[in-house]
DNA sequence: CTGAAAGCGCTTACAG
DNA sequence: CTGAAAGCGCTTACAG
């Protein structure tokens, strides 16, 4: 392949200034259409392609985002991502791909990309608590926005979902079928997601009143391993349960390979709700009912939010909560009398 | 936050060069200690990060690549990603996310920025069979890597699975439990890995002998929706089947929907084996036996591909074959005597 | 060994 | 309205 073509050999072709063309390319020019043809006959000759990198650097921003995300495999993660491409895509964004594995070190060198200029702007997603050290790099950074979990302390622009609101509807739901003995596998102590659907879930159980029962609140971290640990240790020290809301599909998954080991039924035995709705449950026997993370808006929301950050547009609210949605389908039954788990 | 730090406040306030800072910020220098003291403070103090941008511009390469894929939301992408990002972190690259959804018009777009010098080189997965326009794009385009999926005519570096021995091996599987009425839910036409697994399927029935039918060979695209209208079609046409091989975890899911609305019982009544593996298939009941592909590894070889080809070291081999893993679960048994499906 | 200067390929304030 | 020139923030061939 031949030297690539530059702004400057278009220039040459077409025998006008590099001013012009610049100005002509990026539209802010009227020009003869005899000079136009000029133009645009070089380009097209010469295969010309502006080179973004030089662009960016005069212009003195990148138009991309990095998305900064725990993990990409994973199915909650991989469709955020989705919803977040597809809008920076049509905002004329580019999204650098940058997976953190929950590790802080890399956490901060990716927010280090904004004052490098590496990136406009980043979003924000991590799946553990802050020690501090995340606060600390997010002094005076600029261009930030967090979605699904918060940073403690950090008063920077979000969203997120109505966790609390969220895990109350679903509780409720749980608890209109006639359940008394619930118990919840929550996410790791300290991850707002967990906290707040904690609060939803005891909110739903102090509002029925006498007789029921939050048997169990376990602290998880949101993996399989960790559901399949959980769901052991209440099976054997609740076997009064006759309903769980476990508050991420991994959780539930887990859960789900104890029940099977065990011979607990979901339906029959066990009602169960799960959160996230990412796995296919719609084609478990029975389906699975589940707290729906609406993931189409927040990633939306999060990229238009970063932009007006980025642009210095005045946005009508700095954190914005997203609805979630119950989606009812066949885990949820009566309780058997006097059930008794195994 | 103040005006960012460049090189040249580093040489001021370390009373050095710019061109002493640039070579010792990249290794390329000894320096007296006293030398490197001034300096590391200076960066400290001003809490210098170098442009990578400028770096990138003057350098001629980005250190960065595209990942051309046809969805994020899609496991099997979403794993591929998680491959190849993990290994382009290890070797210092950035991953440009680049979601195409199939339309032509952004693959060419994309790949187009390996001229424009915004990345330094692309991994390309297409999901559609090209009209001739993908080909044509790539003429002359250096630094650029297949990945899952070929581009008939395309000469270029690629990394698959072993589609046909792969297909071959679970066929294989399928008739030694006993089936002699199978059918197989491929891919779309024209595609390498539907073809591929097509050939490996009747390969492996050829080889059964006498008495062994592929009932049916049906082409369809690897959606959910695809695969639930070709079970429908498969059940009403070919009901003597006693076997299906799904060329996808979405066929397979939607093959689940229809068999569930007629009452076709996995295991019971039809035996499965399904490719990809990227759903939560063990999970299922009776578990799903799957050919899986072995996606981290494809990940890093087409990774590691691309960087040799960038960095024009020789390979020794420009197209790797990955061999994939038959899964032994639940859902294949010996059929039933006399099996009459519906 | 060190540094002044040119260059990477653009954009844009400024002067004509 | 047009274009020469400076500037974006680096790297590196070249001269001292």
């Amino acid at each position: 392949m031949a030297r690539k073509a530059t702004i400057r050999d278009v220039s040459v072709a077409a025998d006008v200034s590099v001013t012009t063309v610049s100005r002509y390319l990026n539209g802010s020019i009227r020009l003869p259409a005899e000079t136009i043809r000029r133009i645009d006959d070089a380009v097209k000759d010469l295969r010309y392609t502006p080179n973004p990198l030089a662009r960016s650097l005069s212009r003195g921003k990148s138009e991309t985002i990095g998305l900064v995300i725990p993990e990409i495999a994973n199915p909650f993660f991989a469709r955020l991502a989705a919803a977040v491409e597809a809008t920076a895509a049509e905002r004329g964004y580019g999204v650098l791909l940058c997976v953190t594995l929950n590790n802080i070190d890399r956490e901060i060198d990716y927010i280090r990309r904004i004052e490098s200029k590496h990136v406009d702007g980043v979003l924000f997603s991590t799946n553990h608590p802050d020690d501090g050290r995340l606060l600390t790099a997010l002094r005076d950074v600029p261009c930030f926005v967090l979605v699904d979990e918060d940073i403690t302390g950090a008063d920077v622009p979000g969203v997120f979902a109505e966790n609390r609101g969220g895990a109350l509807e679903a509780t409720r739901h749980i608890i209109d079928a006639g359940h008394r003995k619930i118990a919840m596998l929550s996410g790791p102590k300290k991850l707002l997601s967990a906290e707040e659907r904690r609060l939803g879930f005891l909110d739903a159980i102090r509002e029925a009143g006498p007789g029921h029962d939050a048997v169990a609140v376990l602290d998880c971290a949101y993996t399989v391993e960790a559901g399949e640990a959980a769901a052991e240790d209440l099976l054997q020290r609740h076997p009064e349960t006759t309903a769980v809301f476990t508050g991420s599909d991994e959780l539930f998954l887990g859960m789900l390979k104890t029940f099977r080991r065990k011979g607990v039924r979901i339906g029959d035995d066990i009602s169960v709700i799960t959160c996230d709705d990412v796995e296919p449950l719609a084609l478990f026997e029975p389906a699975i009912t589940a707290l729906r993370q609406d993931l189409p808006q927040m990633g939306r929301k999060a990229l238009d939010l970063l932009i007006s950050t980025i642009a210095r547009t005045p946005v009508p609210e700095r954190q914005i909560l997203v609805p979630m949605e119950l989606v009812k389908r066949e885990s949820v039954r009566a309780p058997r009398r006097r059930a008794r788990l195994r």
